[in-house]
DNA sequence: ATAGGTGCAAACGGTTTGCAAATAG
DNA sequence: CTATTTGCAAACCGTTTGCACCTAT
């Protein structure tokens, strides 16, 4: 959490307590939350912020790249906190914690998927839903 | 198309040149777009619609399980022109197609993640991207 | 003839923005 | 002290809805 204030001060921006308090919430829920729920878990924790922080808060955070958004089928828009390289989510049902994984296996699928229908993959986005560990021993 | 408007009839709704046209949209261009976009190739075309009555038919479309939607990340739905089973999207970057592919390589991804981090793997969401074969042969 | 569809304009809800007051450095 | 951040209220924009009129069956 330290190296976001430090990225922070290397580009002329304040690391205020408010913005700790954003982070902080997405990096101990570990799951899609959209800035209302945010706004609610800081509120319901006494700390007083408004919606328009919020959202200003977890623009800077995707810019750092200390948090991924995700589009829902709703029309809003979600945020996880999540470290840099490239990689997908693993959601889990139960508890909505969300594990990262990397993406080594895709290689077999984008040669059949190749050879099969001759389209050349260059990206892909994949979000994996079920249990995780934690919530697998029921 | 014409099982679209048995289906209608089927379930007591009507089955206009209106309807007809947004679908026909939808089958023609087989890549993600939305509302707008779609009223927008419809008014081109010389065809007068109401961008609510596009939004009315693409839930109808969702319903009967020809569109799929997704959300994007600027909070716009788009949709697509699918068949009915679990599969995924191939989207072509250059020309936008979408391709419907299956999800067998998926079952060997699955055991490596029980393996590695005890993630039950439930089910999925994948967008791909790349370039169809037609693109390839630039 | 009647159930269902359409267009219009207004409402809705999530997100963004302008501005004056507050705060970090 | 100055640049940046914050809260508030208003604006914005994609989507939904109520209602009077229209159309498919």
């Amino acid at each position: 959490m330290n190296e976001i204030s430090d990225q922070l001060h290397g580009k002329g921006r304040y690391a205020t307590r408010t913005r700790e308090r954003v982070a902080q919430v997405l990096h101990e829920e570990r799951r899609y939350l959209t800035a209302h729920a945010i706004h609610e878990l800081l509120v319901a924790r006494g700390i007083s912020i408004s919606l328009s922080t919020v959202y200003r808060t977890l623009e800077l955070l995707v810019g750092l790249g200390v948090a991924a958004t995700r589009g829902e089928e709703s029309g809003e828009i979600s945020y996880v906190f999540c470290t840099v390289q490239h990689h997908h989510h693993a959601v889990c049902r139960m508890c909505g914690r969300v594990e990262e994984v990397g993406c080594g296996p895709l290689a077999r699928f984008a040669r059949d998927l190749r050879a099969g229908q001759g389209f050349e993959l260059e990206d892909h986005a994949i979000e994996l839903y079920g249990r995780c560990s934690r919530c697998t021993k029921h």
